[in-house]
DNA sequence: CTGCTTTGTAAGTGTTGACTTACGTATTTT
DNA sequence: AAAATACGTAAGTCAACACTTACAAAGCAG
């Protein structure tokens, strides 16, 4: 649930296109299969991983899974990229007036 | 150079320790592994992958190294953070729409 | 209840990669 | 020029992990 696990979750490939394709909305874990070179239950452990870094949430719905993105998840690590993005560039800044003039 | 090759870099623990460390401002390579729990040359080898993903730079200064967040590649990411974040925003607000109205 | 569907999990395998030590190279200093 | 500094690179090792097949569980249809 930190901000490691999620870079960490996105960091593999497959898992990046799974996640990517919940951003057109919920899936089954049969429909984000279809399409995928690899097999239903590598997409099963993927879902796991982004699961626990809160990066997807799960609902049932009879026998299926439905798979979404985890809106939360998201602001998170968007928060800790901004904020990151704000001390980048103040030291830029500064790099350039204490260094250069 | 693409979004995979951010990510990836950004994985490793290690790696983005250095990373931030780098937030400060720019640092020489010995500089950086002063307090890392890692070798001088593992500290190289990682320098190695954020450059070849775009996210620092290098400069030459006399027998140093002086490496500098890449403000370029910070900015790919995140624009690339910021468009997803608005198609899943989008997808959530339909699947409220029409799904439980 | 029996069978079919959908999914998660266990166990095993191969590859990737993070790390180490040893060495080569370039620049500054004396 | 010789020695010292700061760094990158090569080679090897060990653990992590992405993936596979086989199996178990849970819900729905006949």
């Amino acid at each position: 649930m930190t901000y490691g696990d999620k870079f960490d979750a996105l960091a593999a490939p497959t898992r990046r296109a799974v996640f990517e394709k919940l951003k057109a909305g919920p899936l089954s874990v049969g429909a984000i299969a279809e399409g995928l070179p690899v097999s239903r239950p590598a997409v099963s452990q993927h879902l796991k991983v982004l699961k626990d870094a809160g990066l997807v949430a799960e609902a049932r719905s009879g026998v299926r899974r439905i798979y979404r993105l985890d809106v939360n998840g998201l602001a998170e690590m968007r928060d800790y990229f901004d904020g990151f993005w704000d001390e980048a560039l103040d030291a830029y800044r500064r790099s350039l007036d204490g260094g250069d003039a």
